[in-house]
DNA sequence: TGGAGAATAGCACGATCGTTCGTATGATTC
DNA sequence: GAATCATACGAACGATCGTGCTATTCTCCA
């Protein structure tokens, strides 16, 4: 037949996990518990568990659909940016703009697993949580050292302290944002950011952020 | 009689709650269970339960022990620098030492209780929380603001952007460092607060900050 | 020394947890 | 039309959750 017909597990599969990554931010992958995720989807305990097998199944593959929509809310809008400090800047904004956004309902799901995760012992959970952490990193670094190759940030930052800085001040506005339903912490953190890149910036650098400002407030 | 007895039971109950934060701060204050606490501290679940009536009041004042361990590790031994930059800078010193210390054994304590409680619905404790989350940062506010008054900040600086920052780093750092468990990421924070406050000192504040940094490596 | 009251233990409750098992319903394939 | 497979349900398991009640043990003071 040509309309292959996908398999209809698949798709309650995915519905489940799509409510399960939104529950998860909020409730934590710990919180998340298989009888009222089954009664939220209107679906037996059973049933539902028997697509994963085990809770610890269900963590993982909620971990990676909420990968999917970080990489499609927050990566993909920025892979339209020239690469260097232009898509640094990107990132960032993209990273603000998603949790503004209220992409999960309980604020940016990898920052919350991490908080749960971070003293926890170790485990298939732990471990992933943190490889997604580091590849979020590493692209921020990774846009920094090209933005220093093409001579706009100066070959004296160094690209781990920069990335770390920036994410600080994101990772903090994702907190307080929620913890005291003021998004005004949102704008705290991309002031930081705004200033931190210029402040690290060349010449060229400074223009390259003069032109996004002018393309984000077109007066 | 000079020696106040202290009722047999009060020991018993800081005991348990000492016990409680330590716990909380890797299990998060929902993952913390009266029975587990019953175990590590060696007596029944009802002996225990019945400190406190309810679990909310015992994540409660779990909290106010959590506080007051804050208060004698953080807080109090910068009070010991002159009111101003130098507290400031003392403020964030010692949070990071606080955590370089592992004063609770996984992480900040209300870090790890603002990132599980941001997303919740309302309550007494999340209000608690929030509470201690924002009295920390007015104190470094005000510490801001006393070196804006003795011309060792600028003016210009806002309090709240300033004060958002550095606990960002702070924060971010402790996460990193429970997360991979390398303690570079308090190196990072450190250089992160040092070239933050450098970058908005006056001239009178370079030399306070010069003399802080010759005061740590005597050499 | 004994009695009052605080402190702890024992036991049980209903609810919920993750998990297992047997079964029923549809669709697909031979 | 029969056999097989994917999907979901219902019931139940043992464990643990928070929370009551009642008894026992301990501490301290008259």
């Amino acid at each position: 037949m040509s309309s292959r017909n996908t398999q209809v597990g698949a798709k309650t599969r995915d519905a489940i996990l799509q409510a399960a990554a939104d529950v998860a931010s909020v409730e934590g992958l710990e919180g998340l518990s298989i009888g009222r995720l089954a009664v939220e989807m209107g679906m037996s305990k059973s049933g539902l568990f028997a697509h994963f097998g085990s809770k610890e199944e269900l963590q993982l593959a909620t971990i990676e659909v909420a990968r999917k929509r970080y990489v499609r809310e927050v990566l993909a809008p920025a892979m339209g940016a020239e690469a260097g400090l232009s898509q640094l800047h990107a990132l960032c904004q993209s990273f603000l703009s998603y949790v503004e956004r209220r992409v999960f309902p309980g604020g940016c799901f990898f920052a919350a697993a991490m908080a749960e995760f971070d003293a926890k012992s170790e485990g298939p959970v732990r471990d992933r949580i943190a490889e997604c952490q580091t590849m979020w990193m590493a692209s921020l670094e990774h846009a920094t050292e090209v933005a220093q190759h093409k001579r706009q940030l100066r070959s004296s930052v160094d690209p781990k302290q920069l990335a770390f800085e920036l994410e600080a001040a994101m990772l903090a506005a994702n907190w307080y944002v929620h913890m005291f339903s003021d998004p005004a912490y949102l704008e705290r953190a991309r002031g930081s950011v705004r200033s931190r890149l210029a402040g690290d910036a060349t010449p060229t650098g400074l223009r390259v952020l003069e032109a996004l400002d002018d393309a984000a407030t077109p007066s």
